[in-house]
DNA sequence: CTGAAAGCGCTTACAG
DNA sequence: CTGAAAGCGCTTACAG
């Protein structure tokens, strides 16, 4: 009964302070003043429980990623974060570590908790799981969901336009033989960047020699392992792109040990800008995913749909190259 | 009016239907399993804010670290948010940006949201900021703050601990050299590190040799040119710890860069056992911070605390080394 | 073992 | 421009 003891404090119902709170026009200025100042002198804090319960919004948007320690996540986390917080609005987050059910787990809890809106910023979504927002009607938003972007609002990353940033770099640095560490056959996120590799690369007029791709499992070893192989052609390529950052990390490792100086001998460009790649050596080049964007975009587009607008439902982001010192001419040594 | 839908099916009041939820004991089985069957049918979920403004507990803890892109924190976020879910408890989840302002009004922003507990995981804490909690009677959980832990729960870690395991590997091993890569003079978390390390050393009845001390940013860069000093001393030492571990992994480049080999010419151990040490090459060996320990003891804390009971205000954990790579045996070399 | 009813703290037609 | 009152969906003494 606290706003009562603030309406009482001015002497007014507790109507007039709810609406001196809620900004409605059409109170006289004095009784504003006279509201404000009880509210002052009293510390009172409208209770967000009363008010969620009369509203039926509670100004919680749910957030979920597929794992906290990938680094990938923390700047998309602090930006969604940093949005919400702006408008008032308070972000549960979760994490489905890449498994489904949790998904499913998540989604629930958090229409249980009557969130207004739901990002799902994981790389594997089932349907299903999504399902029961729609039921509940709790906007969605989705990152990089192709097959489901017809259905649900989706923030997707135009990958090819990185790779084709980075291909303009190294040919203008006059490389042509470029290997590729690719990820996991079964990790779709990984073979959609193979995709826009190959697309761009055509684009570019240039070949794909089957025998400079190697695979990794997406993280350091797995770059380690696969950079090992490309250095072990005959001709080997003069520039290798990956899949992620980790993989490039594992790369750079892998020439190292072969005694290969990067980027004198061989260049390295990786795919993230992970904060890991300015901290290795020599910092690597790579090419930037527009995470903290995507985190704008599906913010604005769970907004958008709270507010029933229904045109910006999706968006396309592209992702660029950033410069840093993996990369340079071709030695003439090869030629 | 949802409970309402359910009694209704079932034939109860909406106050047995309360009781089936809660689980209160003296429902006939009958009734329990009647208004089982219409909650299944019907898909009813409590709502959450309905409840809590009865309750006045909400099942909101709120989460404070400093940084979102400090690799330390993920697994802390993570134990504790494990915790709070397996208990039903949602979790808010902010970040100061190591900003004493931005703590205070984090703090705010969970009260008036009305948490039930806050957990300040963050290395800086003016006591000011904490004040608020105390005065809308919400239980608070501190780390690491020695200052305050007579006035507030705190979960601290003993350093020292860490690096007495640390000293007796390398004494096993034969070192007797060992040079220190501190942190910034005015960062508090820094000062307690390298205190804890010089106790260690003086028990293990080593001497400081002051210009085997070498201050760095406790970043890569900072730990890479701290260790560029050490290795410029004549004579240097043979073993090297670090305050963290990102100063680990910059000082294991500045020995790649001087062409002197880890662990053979030289040992390296860092400190918190960040995800990034069994990155590099090679893996180093670190002292782990046991922050998922820390979450585990925090969140107890928190709900003890909740619980009315006075016990368990403070706990104490001890970093243990972890073996990897990055340590080996004097070498002949320098004997 | 169960129900009727009050009340948690707000917001919002409705009336004036 | 402002107030009296209903109602959001629960839980919990109280009564039987």
């Amino acid at each position: 009964m606290d706003i009562l003891q603030v309406a009482k404090r001015a002497n007014v119902s507790t109507a007039t302070v709810s609406r001196v709170i809620n900004g409605f026009p059409g109170v006289r200025e004095k009784t504003v003043a006279r509201v404000r100042r009880a509210i002052a002198e009293t510390n009172y804090v409208p209770n967000p429980n009363a008010r969620s319960l009369r509203m039926g919004r509670t100004r919680l948007f749910g957030l979920i990623i597929s794992d906290v320690n990938n680094p990938f996540f923390p700047e998309l986390i602090d930006a969604f974060e940093a949005l919400a917080s702006a408008e008032g609005i308070e972000v549960i987050f979760t994490h489905t570590n890449y498994d489904p059910q949790r998904l499913h787990n998540c989604i629930r809890r958090m229409i249980e908790r009557s969130v207004d809106a739901i990002a799902v910023m994981t790389s594997e979504v089932e349907e299903e799981s999504l399902r029961q927002a729609v039921k509940a009607n709790v906007p969605l938003v989705l990152m990089n969901q192709r097959k489901l972007a017809a259905k649900y609002p989706n923030v997707s990353v135009e990958y090819a336009t990185g790779f084709g940033e980075a291909l303009d770099h190294l040919l203008a640095l006059g490389h042509r033989d470029i290997g590729f560490i690719a990820g996991p056959p079964l990790l779709s996120s990984a073979q959609g960047r193979k995709e826009a590799f190959k697309k761009a690369l055509k684009a570019h007029g240039l070949q794909l020699r089957p025998e400079w791709i190697a695979t990794g499992d997406m993280r350091v070893e797995g770059g380690r392992t696969a950079m090992a192989k490309l250095l072990a052609c005959d001709p080997r390529p003069t520039a290798v792109l990956a899949t992620n950052d980790l993989m490039a990390v594992g790369a750079l490792q892998a020439a190292h040990a072969a005694h290969i100086r990067v980027p004198k001998d061989i260049s390295i460009i990786g795919f993230d800008d992970l904060p890991i790649v300015s901290m290795v050596q020599p910092p690597l080049t790579t090419i930037r995913h527009p995470r903290r964007e995507v985190a704008e975009q599906a913010f604005d587009c769970l907004q958008q749909a709270l507010q029933g607008k229904k045109n910006k439902t999706s968006a396309t982001l592209h992702p660029h190259l950033v410069l840093r010192n993996s990369t340079a001419p071709v030695g003439l040594r090869r030629r």
